[in-house]
DNA sequence: TCGACTCGCACGTTTGAAGCGT
DNA sequence: AACGCTTCAAACGTGCGAGTCG
């Protein structure tokens, strides 16, 4: 499937705010892989519905590692990267909303246990308020600033390569890299519309496709939902936690010419810009970028920084597929992090109160 | 004035076409 | 002709920071 072509029904206004009306999505699917084309209809009846479930007081995240698992009849759903997503769940997670779409990162990589290996099955995955607070960032914590926006409904992401047997999702880890964000509500490319400064869960949804005709309600008798509190999110349009930034900027492969060592990290360029201030003639540099610097390098234990630059920067240069491997060296670093750190014994991480 | 948001930028990664040798 | 390897450029994905807007 190149891309999903979303046409949105609903028989109210298209955004609802407490009570849902009822509400469908209609995705015709273009199938690139020879598969013959298919239109789904996705009724998402409670998708206004709160993960309130999960939902967990703000200044009181226990550095524990939440559980990996979540089972539902016989089908067990494990978060690949869960020490990641665990690492910023404890520092609350932040994604970037853009108006063309941001990917997610951390993004959701399930490994997916119990299915019927004859079976086909289509894999849906979209993303709910956790509750109706819009949030603002105090410079240490999250904490809630007057009433939500009307979540958007209608905007789930099928994986591209539904629908496929029980045997196939079940021999390799299932991975949502290319699900994109949005704040953009006029979004005509199908991405996920979220609304910023909201906090958000995703939630994988299993569907048999033989079940699956016309329409398909997500929280139907047959459809099994899967979430994991530790992928619980903050939308932003732009990093409010400096540790959260340096998280992404330490974890993502596409944000290497941050790190520190990279020519374009931050002291670097600080740097560069004085140097060629100075040959220019201009005063020496002091802008908020330098004086910040200390307080953001500071932001990530350092004890934990030495390790992730020895152990990322030099082994992310020999990927060769940076999807997997990468990550999967990630997991394993940080499964030897919690191993031989425990959260407790931990240093404890500044809150450092943001420069802006 | 301030916070949220947008946009252009530099940098790194990914991807696929082109060229080359076997 | 077919295959595998390397190179290279365009496209894409990042965070940053200046500017804009309400």
């Amino acid at each position: 499937m190149e891309k999903q072509q979303i046409v949105l029904g609903n028989r109210d206004s298209g955004a609802v705010s407490g009570a849902a009306p009822a509400f469908f999505v209609i995705l015709k699917q273009q199938q690139g892989n020879g598969k013959s084309d298919q239109g789904i209809l996705v009724a998402n009846r409670d998708a206004c519905a709160l993960a309130s479930s999960v939902s967990t007081p703000l200044k009181s995240k226990i550095k524990t590692c939440l559980p990996a698992d979540c089972t539902s009849g016989s089908i067990t759903v494990t978060l690949d990267n869960n020490s990641m997503w665990n690492e910023f769940y404890h520092r609350s997670t932040e994604m970037i909303l853009t108006k063309q779409g941001r990917r997610m990162f951390p993004y959701c990589r399930y490994w997916i246990t119990g299915l019927d290996s004859n079976l086909k099955y289509i894999l849906v995955m979209d993303i709910s308020p956790v509750d109706n607070h819009r949030y603002k960032w105090n410079g240490r914590w999250w904490e809630p600033s007057g009433k939500a926006e009307p979540h958007v409904l209608g905007r789930v992401f099928i994986h591209p390569e539904s629908p496929s047997t029980g045997q196939y999702w079940m021999h390799q880890p299932v991975s949502f890299y290319k699900l994109k964000l949005t704040n953009n509500t006029l979004d005509q490319e199908g991405h996920i519309i979220l609304h910023s400064m909201h906090r958000y869960l995703p939630r994988l949804h299993l569907v048999p496709a033989d079940k699956a005709t016309e329409v398909i309600q997500l929280n139907g008798p047959d459809v099994h939902t899967f979430t994991f509190p530790q992928t619980e999110f903050f939308a932003v349009t732009a990093y409010q936690n400096i540790q959260i930034t340096q998280l992404k900027i330490d974890y993502n492969p596409f944000a290497k010419g941050f790190r520190d060592d990279g020519l374009n990290s931050r002291p670097q360029r600080d740097m560069k810009q004085n140097s060629s201030s100075e040959h220019e003639g201009g005063s020496i540099s002091s802008s908020p970028s330098n004086l910040g610097r200390p307080i953001e390098t500071d932001g990530l234990d350092l004890q934990q920084r030495d390790l992730l630059d020895s152990s990322f920067s030099g082994q992310n240069a020999m990927d060769i597929d940076l999807e997997k491997e990468s990550f999967n060296a990630e997991r394993d670093f940080l499964g030897f992090l919690e191993a031989d750190l425990p959260f407790s014994d931990m240093p404890i991480l500044k809150q450092e109160v943001s420069e802006r």
